[in-house]
DNA sequence: TATGAATGAGTCTTCATTCAT
DNA sequence: CATGAATGAAGACTCATTCAT
């Protein structure tokens, strides 16, 4: 039927533009300042054209993000690391990660900076980031299957990474204005570290549940003396 | 003074009755979506009572990262770890700058989830968190002069670690819903990673700048987005 | 195009009511008491709907303006007196000024009544009032041309006519409570003095401006105050 | 007694500061822009404070007006003319009116620009500028008296008198902007006009109320006028 | 399908005012 | 007498959203 068709691929097509309109406003000026309006605007239609194609703001946004997620995804699964070793590998997608998330600076906080209470409240499985961090995890069991790390955890190893390079991320959005050294340099440096702790052959010692308090510790303070001397 | 006195009293104590309500609602929900007039229903009253005690939803948020500063700066001043040596302050500086942000979730989440477009935004020297950061620098310095970390680039260092241990409180406090290992095993796993990455005799290779991958990278954008418009 | 001319209609209408009403609480009550809300109630419309139609307040009032400016214009055009000399045009067109005013007191009160800074401060060529005025010193320019009018300066007579006719509408419309005589009877009696002022042949005599009083008067202050900040 | 003595004065005194600070303001900036609490700080008194003195807003203002009347009353009292002879005077308080509402725009705007529906409305006996009027109507009665002005109509004359003079200070302290000739030639030329107008041998020939409509004269125009036209 | 019209709810903020002290 | 604390009411304006067409 090519009357569907057409209509079809029209569908698809402002689908498209507004998704493409959304993205660009939302990544140049992060979600609240964005509205359906300027979006509307942008792509020349009326803004009530978005709610055929799209439940409302936040949908739009679900939308975007999931776009981005499989984006991220996908770039993950086209690594071609020069050392193809399960540890180039790791290495390399730690990296690209960062690299997503500094490119993709308002999608990465609209997913990963605002706070969600519980897992529900996330529109990906699990919870937010749990399909990213998924590839994460089996490049530390590769790691740690071809004996290059050691770790009694494979979970608390990758959540550690996890962890790490989404600080490293986090704050290189967050903190503009703080005096960062060389970005590349520091992405690197922190890369250099963790990779290194988890080569130590000394390696790190995984602490028992047993053997750590599980309340936050107070503070034992008997004589004052400063970290910060 | 008795009048002057309990007038002082109430005028602190609702002062922190809103600074504390607002600490919440951000944490919760960020800047934008929380209103005076939330704030105000919270405490049950009225939204000018508010601009009483702050000029502005500005002033409250400002208010309360000011307050989040002084009270990590100060628990990271009493640190009397067991091992007293460089490392070991650095270490319990690294775990307690962690248990802070996880004691006080809704301050670190206002004072360092939100993106802070420009030093100049903050009142703090530098940026926000370059108070905080100091300390842990010194640390690292000491470490470095004791020989027990091989670094090129003290600030690099530096930074990194506190990318890592952020990211980690963050990643805690912001996504609830993620299966993480018990909490204090995963502190510890990554404090272990760190240390041992830090102390690691091949030692972290701090790659220069020329050596930096010429693939094209996020550029250092000035003025990306920001959810705190 | 039936749906297309309904909504016209129904959009000029709409329009029509919310400047109807607004003139009305503007010459009322001045350009700060009245409120969106306010003018939104009286059409019983919603406040959002009026800044569909308008800007804003601002723009609102100058709407107001304009469309009292082109009306006066008009009929000022389409004077044709008993007497076609120039000084029955004259006469006729000074009535006619104020019986506009009297007939349409909510538009002259917000045109005329109502404060403005600067010229910049009205869309009207030189100031608000400056096109309604061209007409009027035309109307002296004849009378002058005529031999009519003893003048030195065509543009202080004008100005002074001008002066003295809106100032009768001014009050007639303000002073409400004041006892004046029979309206009608007044407005002649006025426009009586004014022409035999202009005729007399003693004549008015223009004072130069180095023959005026030395006494300190009131500088032409450029920016005194305002009630409609 | 002393001490109600003091507290007389200081009274009077703090009354009389509240009365400077905001006539100073009102003068300044208008009606709705001068807020109560900016008049309490420029006294530096708490804003309560004024409310032990004034009941509100209002009252203060009414408090200035009529102060303000007492001081154009006094002035018009104290006229000593060069030409002591009843025109003499008239002319001369016809330009101290003017004069006077030159100097105080705020007080005159408040007082004689902004609309009053009903003489009740007002806080002065009869009406709003009754009691500076009364002066003009007996100057105009005391021309009459020795035959300098013929008129029929001694209030006609006054009010169409006090309408010009009105008319003119209203102008020059509203339409600010608008490209008036010298102030003070202006004023003597209203005046010149003005005077000669009531001199002129043929005279303004006063209408009777019998030949002239008493109501508003309809618009002439046969067919149905519109505000769309 | 696309939209013009309309709105309810809400934004931050400011004001004049009151009341207990 | 003076005020610190508090508030109700309202200000202009914006937003996401809906509904009939």
């Amino acid at each position: 039927m090519s009357v569907t068709d057409r209509r079809a691929r029209h569908r698809a097509s402002l689908r498209r533009d507004i998704l493409n309109a959304a993205s660009k406003l939302f990544a140049e000026e992060g979600y609240e300042p964005v509205t359906m309006r300027r979006i509307a605007a942008t792509i020349e239609y009326s803004p009530t054209t978005i709610y055929i194609y799209f439940k409302g703001k936040r949908e739009l946004v679900d939308a975007i993000c999931d776009e981005t997620f499989s984006q991220l995804a996908a770039k993950l699964e086209r690594l071609t690391p020069a050392d193809r070793t399960p540890m180039g590998y790791l290495r390399e997608g730690l990296r690209t990660y960062i690299d997503f998330g500094l490119t993709h600076q308002a999608h990465y906080a609209v997913t990963f900076l605002q706070p969600r209470k519980t897992a529900a409240d996330s529109r990906l499985e699990g919870s937010i980031g749990a399909r990213a961090f998924d590839g994460l995890r089996q490049g530390v069991a590769a790691c740690a299957a071809s004996a290059d790390i050691k770790t009694t955890s494979i979970d608390a190893t990758s959540q550690a990474l996890w962890a790490s390079i989404h600080g490293l991320t986090a704050l290189l959005i967050t903190d503009k204005g703080f005096p960062f050294v060389n970005q590349q340099v520091l992405i690197d440096h922190l890369l250099d570290v963790l990779i290194a702790g988890l080569r130590s052959p000394s390696g790190p010692t995984l602490s028992l549940p047993s053997q750590a308090p599980t309340q936050p510790r107070p503070a034992q303070s008997s004589r004052p003396f400063s970290f910060m001397d």
